[in-house]
DNA sequence: CTTCCACAATGAGGATTTTCATAGTGCAAA
DNA sequence: TTTGCACTATGAAAATCCTCATTGTGGAAG
């Protein structure tokens, strides 16, 4: 799943980081608000971890910003103060839950894994680029309300498309998010063409248009123009 | 290994953390020469990993501080100028590689693997278990010194068996390892037992003992008891 | 001790992924 | 403009992975 941290303390921040990726999470970090809001504006996320002690400015905000640009995201709200008023503050606005700091990371993980149950219960989720969706709960995919079949390396490439669409992958970075590490780049990269050309060649017998754009000597872009 | 950090650039270090967390290693972090000397002057490290353009003064005096305090360190010293000044400078100092940023951290992963393995003196680098050994770069797997050939998927399961020796792993644990959260636990685990008994057959047809303990109702185990 | 049932093992066949051979294309330099 | 070369595309074959059907097994309950 895929997380972002919003906290200052660096010591803090690292062992949650840590302990999260050790749990096959994919973790993001803002330090700030404003680095948050930058992140929340882009990407989608499935957590939300949220410090609402950061020295520039009102977290209650972010929660309202995230509300708006990432629906699909949990929000688990961490602070120092025991304060209520924070508390019922926070979970109005719609965070999933609340921890005070010192917090064990094991508690943290339940609360997240709690959240993530609660969030995944009910209705669809999709991500989409015009006339594509993805329905990221049954992974079905579609083009203007016609399935399509994908693989599962297909699926796994047309979603991480999807999640940065209008920006540039190189090759690189297509081969370390689906393979890890345990790809040799010495070899080369007939594996990507083969799946692109497969995505391409389904995504257009279903009537879509090939938003895969090749940049020449760069890698690939999931774009419009 | 463990690993220290120094670095000042938030998503770098999460980033370079993050990966390196995934690759086995222990990391701390500091985000400044002071908190990086402190460190230092306590723990021991298998590799300081060093950016020296932090803002708070010059780097190449924490090398020095890191050859008297922590001999068996490795340096990798990380710089955003491409300045031969400093690669030399730093290179004398007796830093054992260098860096430019931006950098593939699956560049950085084979640097550091480099320097450990110059740094243990010996040749490669094995991880194993009575007679049976895995070089964990060339993914050579032996069975008393007879090779034998492995795929991928049954590489990463013996890999996971090996890296978590005498621990009991749930095949949920196995089953998020090997292929990520994508995975439908609702399914069964048959592609597991697939897998596994193709590495039992090898492993006996190389004349291998088979350490794969199944425990009932609760996972397997690699172990010689 | 026997029965039963969930868990585990196994082999074969189908599906997917990767490799390979070959063809096509964009960019830079002549 | 032409040429050369590295990069990209493509289809088919090979290797690997996953599914399915079937058989075997451990341990709890009676």
């Amino acid at each position: 799943m895929k997380i972002l941290i919003v906290e200052d303390e660096i010591e803090l921040l690292t062992a949650v980081s840590n302990y999260l990726v050790k749990e096959n999470h994919i973790c993001e970090l803002a330090e700030n608000y404003q680095k948050a809001d930058e992140k929340i504006s882009i990407y989608e996320y499935d957590i939300i971890l949220l410090d609402i002690g950061l020295p520039d400015g009102n977290g209650l905000e972010l929660i309202k910003a995230i509300k708006q640009n990432n629906l699909r995201a949990g929000i688990i709200v961490i602070s120092a103060k025991n304060s209520t008023d924070d508390k019922i503050t926070g979970l109005d606005l719609g965070a999933d839950d609340y921890m005070t700091k010192p917090f064990q990371l094991s508690e943290l993980n339940s609360r997240i894994k709690a959240v993530l149950r609660r969030r995944q219960s009910n209705g669809s989720n999709t991500i989409g680029f015009n006339e594509i969706s993805i329905d990221t709960d049954s992974k079905e995919v579609r083009i203007n309300d016609r399935k399509i079949k994908l693989t599962r390396k297909e699926h796994e490439l047309l979603m991480y498309f999807l999640i940065n669409k209008n920006r540039v992958l190189t090759k690189e970075a297509i081969a370390e998010h689906l393979w890890g590490d345990n790809i040799d780049m010495a070899d080369n990269f007939d594996f990507i063409y083969t799946h692109l050309n497969n995505i391409r060649r389904k995504i257009k017998s279903a009537g879509g248009k090939d938003y895969i754009r090749t940049l020449y000597g760069m890698g690939y872009k999931f774009a419009d123009v």
